[in-house]
DNA sequence: CGCCGCGAGTTGTACTCTGCAACCAGTACC
DNA sequence: GGTACTGGTTGCAGAGTACAACTCGCGGCG
């Protein structure tokens, strides 16, 4: 495979993937959308971030993080605190309720995306992560496809 | 790292991805959005394909694939054809227009991809394409997140 | 001190994408 | 012919999103 067909085929497989996790997202947990899900997702993983960090981290709007972390929080998964040092800013953090929410739809989506990588070596699932990761890290804009 | 907690990863930067791809598709080719994109994409690798290919392909219902055909053939991207074997299929093609934008936004985007991926060695991308076609291979129902 | 610029967040507005349900048209099988 | 199925369209409603205009707090500079 030539470098610039790969590169094209990188692509075009995120782009399906992408898609399919959009779509099928709601139907396999309508309780939680796939933007709440990673929003939570990362207010886990950082313990807790301002609503900027999620907009500059998934390249929203700051509107749309607001709007999204409203809804977060009437249903009692995310909880705004104030810091104390810039009154701007407020802290958002995992509700236990959240944490619960999530820890279950983490389950359930790893059943299914295990079950896809289940044939999958034990190596062949760290490169790819490993990829990933290194993919995502790019420092520039968010100028992925 | 377990294998729990590379498909956690995977799962993750795979939605990352999703998120900004979608965010920055917009931003890169007004003219074209995603969605347009990748069923142009579709129609060109497979050199024409039914609607209901298209929306099984990408987990998309039939309404939506009907109103993106409609406006790409509005725009004069794409070209419906009666089956002669079966008329209620109509048989989609790209037009001369499309496969020309679909080029020029192609170039484009793999400037854009390609820049983060300069770094890569020639093995690495492509162990990674195949490893996202791998996973898109899966022939289950799309219930990729 | 008071003004100005900046950064965080909210709200108004409009648009796209999407799914579901209801429907029409053509096909296949009895 | 009638019934069930398939491909596709349309009406409707809801989620997600961006952009612009706004408020509020912080920090520098005269």
């Amino acid at each position: 495979m030539e470098a610039a067909t790969a590169v094209e085929t990188i692509q075009r497989e995120m782009t399906v993937f992408a898609r399919r996790a959009r779509a099928s997202a709601g139907r396999l947990h309508p309780e939680l959308s796939l933007v709440s899900y990673t929003l939570l997702g990362h207010l886990e993983e950082r313990d807790g971030c301002r609503a900027t960090d999620l907009a500059a981290h998934y390249a929203l709007d700051k509107s749309t993080v607001s709007r999204q972390v409203t809804a977060l929080e009437r249903a009692g998964l995310v909880e705004r605190r104030q810091d104390p040092e810039d009154h701007r800013v407020q802290v958002l953090h995992l509700t236990a309720a959240g944490r619960r929410i999530l820890g279950q739809v983490t389950v359930s989506r790893r059943a299914a995306v295990g079950e896809r990588l289940a044939e999958w070596s034990r190596e062949d699932l760290e490169r790819f992560a490993g990829y990933l990761m290194r993919y995502n890290a790019w420092p520039g804009p968010a100028e992925d496809a």
